[in-house]
DNA sequence: CGAGAGTTTGAGGTGATTCAAGCCTTGTGG
DNA sequence: CCACAAGGCTTGAATCACCTCAAACTCTCG
């Protein structure tokens, strides 16, 4: 967040992914839960205790934190080069590709994040999200019901609009 | 970069920044030098096997890779929420701050990158980057000679001009 | 001196924002 | 069972920031 408000969503974390920082006291990050969630938290003693005593476990620390280092670094790129739809369409194919990753032709599924929400993820306001939303449907490369309940009935079409070919 | 050619610059690296992906094989990104650089490569393997013998050196590797984390989701803000002038003084902000450490009052440097370059950097054109250095300069934020060297004056100004109160 | 790359500047266009109104959906109390 | 309030979402009109296209300028190097 910045002083006067405007706010910036950073990451998307799914279960079960490990959030928090080891060795580390301070953050300038915040988490809220979007959905429903169940955490298993440790004290950050007794995760430091654990890394020293269980050989591989940084390994594996080490390794999601390169793995959510290239999701940042792809997400810069829909940050700072894509169009409101293109941004639109790269956030309902990450959900789209998380949510429901069996089923490659036709998938549904509900959005986890409020248009505010999503607004703060991809850089825009909510009434640009709201009207890419509404092209997309136009443009039949989604159907949504509720608001919140999505069909991609072609995600290779989604994936298109979101720029990458 | 996307298919079309817009292309993001994902970070700077700093001597003696460790630049690479153990235990990976694939990546998406590419390397540029922007200035004269001295690189010191290792074979992805013996880098694997240094790893797997030398207590302690995964531990910094982690490190290092949770610190470009924080950075990553630093500059997402400031691709996401910033203005163009905030972008600009940012990156100057930060190029500031790493090139001229000491010197907290009056600092004074050589830009690193080309126009285009910071353009790609900060998700702008050539042509916006090169008005809001102008602006900053009759602002009197800046002082630019050459067009590649600049000193700031105060850089709680450029702080400030950057949306960091 | 001339060529070329890099940069600046201007004019005009456009995509996203801002501000404002209206519309659903859901939950609450009469 | 029906107001009705409230939050979330959509839609419209006008504005603005940034982009695009084009031209001119500057610096460096042969």
């Amino acid at each position: 967040m910045m002083a006067d408000g405007r706010q910036q969503i950073v990451g998307l974390q799914f279960a079960p992914d490990f959030l928090g920082r080891p060795f580390s006291r301070e953050s300038s990050l915040t988490a809220e839960a979007a959905t429903t969630t169940e955490i298993c938290a440790f004290p950050r003693a007794a995760i430091e205790r654990m890394i020293a005593d269980t050989p591989g476990l940084e390994h594996k620390l080490y390794g999601q934190s390169l793995k959510e280092l290239d999701e940042a670094r792809d997400w810069m790129l829909t940050l700072g080069r894509k169009t409101a739809r293109e941004k639109v369409a790269s956030f309902l194919h990450l959900i789209a590709t998380h949510i429901d990753p069996e089923a490659d032709d036709g998938c549904t599924f509900d959005l986890p994040l409020s248009r505010a929400d999503i607004a703060d993820f991809l850089g825009l306001t909510i009434e640009t999200v709201s009207r890419q939303m509404t092209k997309l449907r136009k443009d039949r490369v989604i159907l949504v019901e509720n608001n919140r309940h999505v069909t991609v009935p072609d995600i290779e079409r989604l994936n298109e609009a979101a720029g990458n070919d």
